[in-house]
DNA sequence: TTTATTTTTTAGCCTTGGCTAAAAAATAAT
DNA sequence: ATTATTTTTTAGCCAAGGCTAAAAAATAAA
């Protein structure tokens, strides 16, 4: 069983490891846990130990198998709470992640199976992101812009290159949020314009348009 | 903010000045907590400062005002907790204490108001104890022996004095379990038999029955 | 009313997980 | 190839919570 502290570091560098590819270093730990480099040395050379992750002194970090197979438990129950706190709690999608946070940490396998069984075994949660099953294989996404898309792909939008409030607005009347999928349908060569279905809503969208919205890809 | 441990102090100081009626002496904290006595008044001295409760050396602990409401905001939302458990995830109720325990500790007002909600606002949980609302007021209960019941009151299964196998077989065969509403509905003052409604079902037992079973009364 | 016993507190130590300041290694710049 | 700079580690300290052993208070017994 691992404390509290020790599950947060195993997560954080888990997230880190996926963009970084690989090792890890102690600084990009302190940053994104908001705390100081010496306290990482001390907490990644204790994880060292335990066999959670593989250490080299003065260049970084990296989980072993063990250690991404507890991370990987810690983002499928972050993310199954996600989608009971949006789903059947009707929060919005942007105030759980908080909540989701304190959640992560219970420890129970048999919640986490009954959960997931309640909510339908989702693969996303509100956010787009997949959900791992509980053999801890999840579908790898990519996220990219709309307009690299290509014709019958889809997206799960998540997020916004520049927010202005035209945009914002326009993205409000399509009824395109955090989560939304967006189908392909078409695509122009000639100009990069788009017609994409947002729920049974099928429109066209300008290169401007799809040149400003994040998408994860399976 | 309260630490895990000032609440799980909090908690069992709460639990024990019920029965205890009014100062609970650090060693009846030990015990419950499974800890020392020596830690007990060290932490018992740290709430007291912080005004959680009132405590007068070798006297013991009294919650004051302040220590009760956040005492019945943790009791509050462990058994909504439970009652989720068992109502949603379908867990028999002798499994869910040890999830609640853990789920009582998650902070978010706005969590509990939702999954109040959510549940249909239940004013008991799975075991019968009593949910407090919103502004921490819950209906009192009391301890009894169903045989101590009288004609069209109502008590909730909450265990049994001596658990033969015997016994326990004719709970199980008249579908009485911890959580079990049971009606009185006719006593016999000759021999202390009554006419009982469990369910649908409305059937007689003995006084040496109605002797063996705790039920807990609004 | 003393003496014994039980209960409670104090004193001192331990572990976890933080922090600061200084030292050491790695990297960059001249 | 040195020097300067950045990154990382070490050393020493702190607070929260817990423990053991000894002292002190309260209670019970003689």
């Amino acid at each position: 069983m691992y404390s509290l502290a020790e599950e947060n570091y195993i997560k954080t560098i888990f997230h880190l490891q996926q963009t970084n590819k690989g090792v890890v270093s102690t600084n990009a730990i302190a940053e994104s846990m908001d705390t100081k480099a010496s306290s990482v040395t001390d907490m990644v050379q204790k994880l060292s130990e335990k066999k959670v992750l593989s250490y080299i002194k003065y260049k970084g970090a990296q989980l072993t198998e063990e250690g991404k197979k507890i991370a990987t438990r810690i983002v499928r129950k972050h993310r199954l709470w996600e989608v009971f706190l949006v789903d059947k709690l009707e929060f919005h999608w942007d105030e759980v992640h908080e909540i989701a946070e304190q959640l992560e940490h219970i420890h129970s396998n048999e919640l986490i199976k009954r959960l997931d069984k309640f909510l339908g075994s989702p693969a996303f949660d509100p956010h787009g992101d997949p959900i791992p099953d509980e053999y801890g294989n999840f579908v790898k996404t990519e996220k990219k812009l709309l307009s690299q898309l290509h014709k019958s792909q889809f997206g799960v939008c998540v997020g916004v290159k520049e927010s202005s409030t035209e945009y914002l607005q326009y993205l409000d009347k399509k009824k395109i949020s955090i989560g939304t999928k967006i189908n392909v349908l078409g695509k122009e060569f000639f100009d990069g314009s788009m017609v994409i279905e947002v729920g049974t809503n099928q429109f066209f969208v300008s290169k401007k348009i799809a040149d400003n919205l994040y998408v994860q890809t399976v």
